[in-house]
DNA sequence: CGCCGAGTTGATCAGGCTCAACAAATGTGG
DNA sequence: CCACATTTGTTGAGCCTGATCAACTCGGCG
């Protein structure tokens, strides 16, 4: 078995290893294969393994007892997730399947020994948790600052970045998309995002099938992410959901 | 000199690091004392510097091309910031001193070396930087589905927590608060946040000064941030700023 | 064929943002 | 010590965005 998983991509979190030792961690690896739509583990339970993603895709969600919920990250292959498990803390969310997907998971004992023993591993690991810090603190920028119809295209263009391949009408996105998860994503409700994706649709900015988006324009998009009406200056505020769960 | 720094407040960072090469990293350090108000860094400025706070209060905020803020952070004593430095990476937020401050300083290089010679704090790291993100993931849930009186309750709540101290009326938040940075800790405009505090100090939950706030009565406050009328079990939407800058 | 999940669409309405103007506290200079 | 500028905070009026409610369509599946 080579290191490199599914046409090139290898694990992040293992970049600064010897090859030997990535190939003897994935030995060690538990395989696990999940269906669309399964649980991989849940919010709160407490994390004793931690997962690599080596092929389908994976969303985390965060609810409330309330039933409002925010994706905080879909994870694509290469990535690791459930990394609290290594300071032996609960998983703060759900990992849900988005496809079918294929991970390793390993002892989380074994993850933080070896972080231990590779100290390059451990700056990789902190670089990548930084990463997803500066992410996290855009998106609540644009949360907090943005109106609706800027956080949606938004969400569609880091979907699009990262998970998106161009196709013959515009850059497909890969991975089913709901519009309640483009509304968990945007801070909105499926029914705002149903109306906007219709508007783009008949502007030629995106075309949608179940589950499916495919956008035509992204610069467009982004341009009216940018700036709802150019020629008034002056932004406009928006409103704000309280989630009573609908999907 | 002692490692400890400010009556039993001790390096975060360094947690894991034996007293002697703590100390020996102290004497490397270089000390720097910031007045109120002023601009320790910049967001965007290529960062050299790895920095601790030893006494004061340090806000992170980010800002867009539009003039809508957020607060990502209060840094307290004992807390280290602008930690993407050791990823040759630029800050992302300007560090603005809440407080006359005292900090410590290093070049990013050293804290890098340091963590990879010095496994566990490297581990302690990485504690730190994933307790941060969930803080984020915990806040972009709020934002997204909160109304906007829940959410500056919370922050209050959160402000108390980490910089208040019982006082004869109530707790004490001992860092000057504008309502402009309650308005960007919660997502909203100062002027909700000044008519909603005005409400709060007419049902004696709280007390004002100029930059000042004692929380007299959290539990009271928090049940508001619950259910902003217990009576009514469905939420009410909220709205959304779109900032131009008014603080 | 009934059920469920996903998506659509219309009507309604209120939360809170925007605009605007003032008041009070702080700082600065002469 | 007073006049003036700046920062911080207050309050009112208006109105827009987008949440909520509700009802319906479409497609897949057992």
């Amino acid at each position: 078995m080579t290191i490199e998983i599914n046409k090139g991509a290898c694990i992040d979190l293992f970049r600064s290893l010897t090859d030997d030792l990535t190939a003897e961690l994935i030995r060690q690896a538990q395989t696990r294969t999940i269906s669309p739509g399964a649980l991989i583990f849940g919010a709160g339970s407490s994390g004793r393994v931690v997962h690599v993603l080596t092929s389908g895709c994976v969303k985390m969600v965060r609810t409330t007892v309330r039933g409002e919920r925010v994706i905080t990250r879909y994870v694509k292959p290469g990535e690791a997730f459930g990394m609290s498990a290594v300071f032996d803390e609960p998983y703060r969310a759900d990992a849900v399947a988005v496809t079918s997907c294929i991970g390793l998971q390993w002892p989380s004992n074994l993850i933080r020994d070896t972080i231990l023993r590779q100290p390059a591993a451990a700056l990789d690991a902190m670089r990548s948790l930084d990463a997803r810090l500066g992410e996290m603190e855009a998106r609540m920028l644009g949360l907090s600052s943005g109106r609706v119809e800027q956080r949606i295209a938004h969400a569609l263009a880091e979907l699009a970045d990262k998970f998106g391949r161009p196709g013959p009408n515009g850059i497909e996105i890969l991975i089913p998309i709901r519009h309640q998860d483009l509304a968990d994503l945007a801070g909105t409700t499926l029914h705002t995002v149903s109306r906007t994706l219709g508007t783009w649709e008949t502007q030629r900015q995106i075309r949608r099938g179940r589950c499916r988006i495919v956008i035509t324009n992204l610069a467009g998009l982004l341009g009216l992410a940018r700036a709802s009406t150019s020629s008034d200056p002056r932004p406009r505020r928006g409103h704000r959901r309280a989630g009573r769960r609908s999907g």
